[in-house]
DNA sequence: AACAATGTGAGAATCGATTATCATTTCTCC
DNA sequence: GGAGAAATGATAATCGATTCTCACATTGTT
């Protein structure tokens, strides 16, 4: 292997579920590497694809799929909420609350068992940078 | 060319997106070309994709994504409307309507310019098959 | 009919995302 | 401190979706 740095490396899953758990919405594996890259973390994409699947495997993880952009990840057991696509930085966001009248659409002989809401726009931050 | 049979095959872009407009939902590139090969016409897979790629770019077609399971087109212009995942045979339905309460959900100072809903369950015809 | 431009189908090539491989390193438990 | 199990990182392999290529077909124009 490459050696690369010399720091610890050991219980990376823990670190990077630590980082998803910080988060303010899903990360895909990559968003998630890149910011633990970002912050100093060595550690390698194919442990963060490793913890992510043993996270969704025990359940305390739950893949999520935000407007087609690929699989992100989020911890599982928070309370049911939605998301903010920002266009521009294309970051999901960690909504709160539901919507109404969702019953009324459905089509007569159809059985709904969930539904997904995701507002698209800018973000906080993507405005003022504008 | 491997020849698989003699019929007519001009316009088959055409072919392509009058089964579109005929469905009761968005299709993907294959669904559509399943069908198309289901109901007896014989049309290459690179066909509907230039069929649909044209579609969009000459802005009668639209690319929706509903629940990250690949891009899915649907005739442009249509009044606003969301869809129906059914979980069992992985087919999108048009809905009709729309929801309450979406702007409260967004966060200060994000912008919000549209919104998706997607609702989840179970169709008419798996329903029954069941 | 002859020619040019465009359309078509089959399969190869490409592109991203994810998974598998494997040599090391780290951990656990004695 | 040592042995075996598990974790790690780099990279190769895989997988699906989409695009590209190219030989041939079709259409349009004269």
């Amino acid at each position: 292997m490459q050696r690369t740095n010399q720091q610890k490396r050991a219980n990376q899953q823990l670190t990077v579920l630590r980082a998803l758990g910080e988060a303010d919405g899903p990360l895909s594996a990559r968003e998630l590497w890149s910011r633990l890259i970002g912050s100093g973390k060595s550690v390698g994409l194919a442990t963060v694809y490793r913890a992510l699947q043993r996270g969704v495997e025990e359940g305390t993880l739950e893949a999520v799929e935000v407007l087609g952009r690929g699989v992100r990840y989020e911890p599982k057991g928070r309370e049911h909420h939605h998301h903010f696509l920002c266009s521009t930085c294309d970051h999901a966001f960690d909504l709160f609350g539901c919507v109404e009248g969702l019953d009324s659409l459905v089509p007569d002989g159809f059985q709904m068992t969930g539904h997904e809401v995701v507002l698209i726009g800018t973000c906080d931050a993507c405005v003022n940078a504008a």
